[in-house]
DNA sequence: AGCGGGATTTTCT
DNA sequence: GAAAATCCCGCTT
């Protein structure tokens, strides 16, 4: 067994988002594995005004800088966590934020953890972390090793990959650093 | 299908 | 003190 190639994550988020999709997320939790499928990612940079490492580093921002391949969860809204990939060189504030993501086993345990059937499970990033149970202990875990490992895939093809706007974000809004697999149904939306 | 408001608390100004 | 990389529910077309 060799082990897997990660440096298609030591480059910018624009350019790491799209080689994210279609990579497989492993979960070992509650004594199960569940795999899923990215199919949903926003790049965030260093000079990008809708970066949370745009204005330097904080405490909070401070993995965003380190190594590529580590998460980054932040707390949002009051309730929720969101997911990302640190990507780049370390002392670049930069990651991909995982927006959604296709169950390939174990879909009837998320769709129990969050009490919805079908895309409704893990159709949004917020939605994805409560499925797969990520919260702040994962901050800073890196992705190549358990509980929470990626599985990196062969690149798409650019004619299966749609380019958009991000999403829910109030500056930089033009940005077209949103990825998903064209005609997903588990995109969070069009 | 689409819009509007409320939930709820960390983080930064 | 305000905003936040969101989600859910209820109401209106």
């Amino acid at each position: 067994m060799s082990s897997p190639d990660f440096s298609f994550l030591q480059t910018r988020s624009t350019k790491a988002a799209p080689r994210l999709l279609g990579c497989v997320l492993e979960r070992t939790v509650a004594g199960r594995t569940i795999r899923v499928r990215i199919v949903e990612t926003e790049a965030y940079d260093q000079q990008d005004a809708a970066s949370h490492s745009y204005k330097g580093k904080t405490s909070r921002t401070d993995i965003m800088f380190g190594p590529a391949g580590c998460l980054y969860v932040y707390f949002t809204y009051g309730m929720y966590y969101c997911c990302n990939i640190v990507t780049d060189q370390e002392g670049v504030g930069s990651a991909v934020l995982i927006r959604a993501v296709e169950p390939l086993e174990g879909a009837a345990y998320l769709e129990r953890v969050r009490d919805k059937v079908g895309v409704e499970a893990t159709n949004g990033p917020a939605k994805l972390c409560q499925a797969l149970g990520i919260d702040k202990t994962l901050n800073g875990h890196n992705i190549r090793y358990g509980p929470l490992r990626l599985i990196p895939q062969p690149s798409l093809g650019a004619s299966m990959i749609t380019v958009t706007p991000r999403i829910g974000i109030s500056k930089a809004q033009e940005m077209p650093w949103r990825f998903y697999i064209t005609d997903n149904p588990y995109v969070s939306r069009r």
